[in-house]
DNA sequence: GAGCTCAATGTGAACGCTAACATTACTGCT
DNA sequence: AGCAGTAATGTTAGCGTTCACATTGAGCTC
């Protein structure tokens, strides 16, 4: 059979004895279109199997209804759901999106991802890097479309979501000093991380709110970190009863360290995590910790960057607060 | 100022003082272009902060360089991984890759991913939905180009990358018939998994091989549900002394279940599980597993599309063999 | 019923590129 | 010197849309 060429807009309209430009105007819900005239073009399409070219569109148009999202770390749990949930949000409205993973610490990395992104001629980008420095560079690369951040710092102008990691922190070393801990330690994430110094300064205020002194042990968020903390910290009751660990994963790491050091959790020592992953219930023993709302988190993102495109923004910030989950790895401080 | 219009290859080539049909040779790495030439058009570009439209160019060449990705369960770690080594191999040969996450349970799900691909003029498309039949609906709801299946099931006219799934369960089964285990059950992955039956025939193999009864329970690699099978099995070391259990997750779950009812691995149970998570070697103890290398995995799937795509395709499959990582959550079975 | 308005539709150009073919200017060969 | 052959570049048309503006016709006003 003959090479059986896309039909186009001109074909359709042929068959519905119309002009290509009413054609057009169905297929972008043109309201000024006479109900009838609309089905007839309609059937048209459909007997033809029409299906609009969205290269052409962009081209005519210049919105490409493409999407950036700029993501490092993509293989863990948390920016992976994010990621998931913003595509869907998007592809709910007609939009695409295209991930691009990067190496956050690498310069380079960035700005080719920016630019590999740019060349498509997107018309939003989210930026899943929660690294400062990151965010900046690739703020600063990229000019003339709406920019949201996921969990990474912000200024008031611009978009942004995150969770209250201060509130998240403070909750967590709240619930321990109200079970009766005094000296309660914090292992951070890595430097450079939003989520690492917010997290750290709820802790630290909350501290010395209740006139205890904050002791900050710096950590990556690696579980194998977390192991390597646990298994040289000086467990001993007067220095350290509880910690509060910045994320889920070091926690599995320092609980793995108790183990083997025949430390028992919650009885000599308290832990609170942060995440709540889903292996976090199935721990030795089940970890309290805070938990985040990726899947909210990533419709926010998503919902403010669409409204900023489309010119209906009402808000730029967008805030969640994590939610305290108790388990059985926290208990009151052992008698002196 | 007055609006700056996006140049294009018109202002290059006037700069340049060539036409505009040379700036695209020089553009597309025409070999037959003057070096000179190409540096003065090139010269002219950074001059003027040139980006190619890439609307245009796949409006006029039908090329979009866009790559489909369908995926189900993008949330967990494989998947993810998969996933975002596929971008890194795709973008390093200037293709864009949109992924879709879908519910590989639900038809119209899967549908409407596809469609939402097909809009956009992808040249080829990956499935990462290990569901037999996610994968089914999709190859046909495509036509006219290149798909590629990871760790699904393949036909030899097809592309497809997997881990020898098989070899994986029969290593795994082996290894505790070496230890002197004759009771070994297996817990499997659900029904209408490309990876769970073959796991399973691999371990099936195994036991018949070497005159032992396979027993299987079905499972859905849930966390929970291996810790709900683990809550109720039926311990007895006549009945059971070794499970092989289709992936790591379920394996925390199971083990947690172990430690609740005092049930020691390895000294009363061994367990080997499937995937090598990070967490699984901080477990308690920590899980013998068979390890899966997802970076080669996307790797090697995006090569196969991509080669198929350019015409250069010289295979059609691809298997990696797991490899068996031994931890202690595997010994000996108890003396009788 | 002339003139006006507005709703519905049509016309031609433009978007920025590539494809296909056309032209030019060398080179070397006889 | 004349001509073929080829390397380098130019010219024109077309990809499938949308945009800006033009046209048509029905309904209303006085």
């Amino acid at each position: 059979m003959a090479n059986p060429r896309q039909p186009n807009i001109y074909d359709v309209a042929r068959l519905a004895k119309v002009s290509h430009q009413t054609v057009s105007r169905v297929l972008n819900n043109n309201p000024s279109i006479r109900p009838e005239t609309k089905s007839r073009v309609l059937k048209a399409m459909e007997s033809l199997g029409y299906r609009p070219s969205l290269a052409a569109r962009a081209l005519a148009s210049s919105r490409s209804k493409m999407l950036g999202i700029l993501s490092s770390d993509t293989d863990f749990t948390g920016p992976a759901a994010m990621v998931h949930h913003m595509e869907a949000a998007a592809r709910a409205q007609g939009f695409f999106v295209v991930t691009v993973g990067i190496d956050a610490n690498d310069e380079e990395s960035v700005q080719s991802g920016i630019d590999h992104l740019m060349k498509l001629g997107i018309e939003g980008l989210a930026l899943v890097t929660p690294q400062l420095r990151a965010v900046e560079i690739a703020r600063a690369a990229v000019s003339g479309i709406p920019v949201v951040t996921l969990d990474s710092m912000y200024r008031m102008d611009e978009l942004a979501v995150s969770v209250d990691n201060f509130a998240g922190g403070a909750a967590a070393t709240q619930h321990l000093i109200d079970l009766g801990h005094r000296n309660i330690v914090h292992i951070s994430g890595p430097q450079g991380w939003f989520e690492s110094t917010t997290r750290a300064a709820g802790y630290t205020a909350t501290m010395l709110n209740a006139n205890l002194v904050p002791q900050v042990i710096d950590g990556d968020w690696q579980i194998d970190t977390g192991y390597r903390i646990g298994k040289k910290l000086n467990i001993d009751s007067k220095a350290v009863t509880a910690l509060f660990i910045a994320n889920d994963r070091m926690s599995f790491g320092f609980m793995h360290a108790m183990r083997e050091r025949g430390i028992e959790v919650p009885k000599r020592l308290s832990i609170v995590g942060f995440d709540d992953l889903e292996e976090t219930a199935y721990t030795s023993p089940p970890l309290t910790t805070l938990r985040q709302d990726f899947k909210a988190l990533g419709n926010r993102a998503m919902n403010l960057l669409l409204s900023e495109i489309s010119g209906t923004a009402t808000k730029k910030l967008d805030r969640l607060v994590p939610e305290l989950i108790l388990r059985s790895s926290t208990a009151a401080p052992p008698k002196l």
